[in-house]
DNA sequence: TTTGTAAAAGAACGAACGTTCATTTATATT
DNA sequence: AATATAAATGAACGTTCGTTCTTTTACAAA
């Protein structure tokens, strides 16, 4: 018996999500993959059923470690505000980390792909809907339907983010996200969301 | 002399949003889009250079409409609140009468394709940074970073829509984003921008 | 009504696509 | 050391891609 190759599946993986990250999901092939990874095409279907399979796979594992790691040290028994603080800390250090894995997932977010994928992300979903009762409830945080919530919560924390990481900033070249102008803008929205 | 038709050209345009909204860039092709606009292949070179020269003509067409609805009713010397106020309820009128166009734009915006794109709207930007330094100069607004100003007035915006977009949504069934609900969140943040 | 010209069409080009095939290679087990 | 088995390969399949060719069609100007 033969086994799998780690660093071959490892290749496959990184390439393809640089593949798209570069030319989007249109630029992306099949044996444009097979190349950049040192692998024959016939190679990729060993790993995976189809293209398909292989995005929706990719995407799946990186939403999974991206919702691990943003909820590295957290528990829904947590103050609001010192809950919030480390998911935005975790999400940063996330995207700084691995700038292509995030990208990807983001793009993929964004396309009509996201509808065929599978992982519903329940577990992660559950924590956060409690923490979010349990701040109501202490009276940490204002009442409110939960997609206001997550809008207000995370929606600048995106938008920063992306602007980081366009290369060209459309209003001055001076601005960096870092932990101390990502607090910043925390302290904004958690003053909106108090009572 | 025959003259452009221009029921042809509408067609190719809508046909072509509507392909990109629904299946992605990459189950967007020329044959296709020749087919469900009812018109020969030859003749969408007859409208574009080619491929991707269709897709950024495309783009920029979207995003000017865009920014024109955005600013309806809106000058710089408005008070901060009034003036974020009017651009909100123009955005959401735009995304709720042309969601199909504004899919396509954030599809857009978050692909890689949007870096080979040629227009700056700068003329938009510069209104946007004058209603900003206004703001700031009588006092009705912290004064922070132009990335922070932008991803706090406008992320939750898009965070909302994009919920609002998604027919399956996560949480419950029954938030709905209208003029009330839009205005429940940005007073949220309004509140969170002042002084 | 004729004429000039650009719009529009349909067929076709080579290239690239996703996928599969028969075959070879490497390795865990015997 | 021999064997079994799955990994890995390169070539090839039919299909679809973006684009261009030649020809036909419609209409403004004459």
């Amino acid at each position: 018996m033969r086994t799998k190759n780690e660093n071959k599946a490892a290749a496959i993986r990184e390439n393809a999500m640089k593949m798209i990250v570069a030319e989007g999901f249109d630029g992306f092939s099949m044996q444009k993959l097979a190349k950049s990874a040192n692998v024959s095409p016939a190679t990729l279907y060993i790993y995976y059923k189809n293209k398909e399979d292989l995005l929706n796979q990719l995407f799946n594992e990186v939403q999974q470690t991206f919702a691990d790691v943003a909820l590295e040290g957290f528990n829904p028994q947590l103050s609001f505000e010192e809950g919030l603080w480390i998911q935005w800390k975790n999400r940063l250090k996330f995207v700084l980390e691995y700038p292509v894995h995030f990208s990807f997932y983001e793009q993929f977010r964004n396309s009509p792909l996201i509808n065929s994928s599978g992982i519903h992300l329940s577990s992660f979903k559950e924590n956060m809907k409690q923490f979010v009762i349990n701040a109501i409830q202490k009276g940490e945080l204002k009442m409110m339907a939960p997609e206001i919530f997550w809008s207000v919560a995370y929606g600048s924390f995106y938008s920063l983010v992306k602007f980081h990481l366009q290369e060209k900033t459309m209003m001055g070249n001076d601005f960096k996200l870092n932990e101390v102008t990502l607090k910043t803008t925390f302290d904004i929205i958690v003053k909106a969301l108090k009572p």
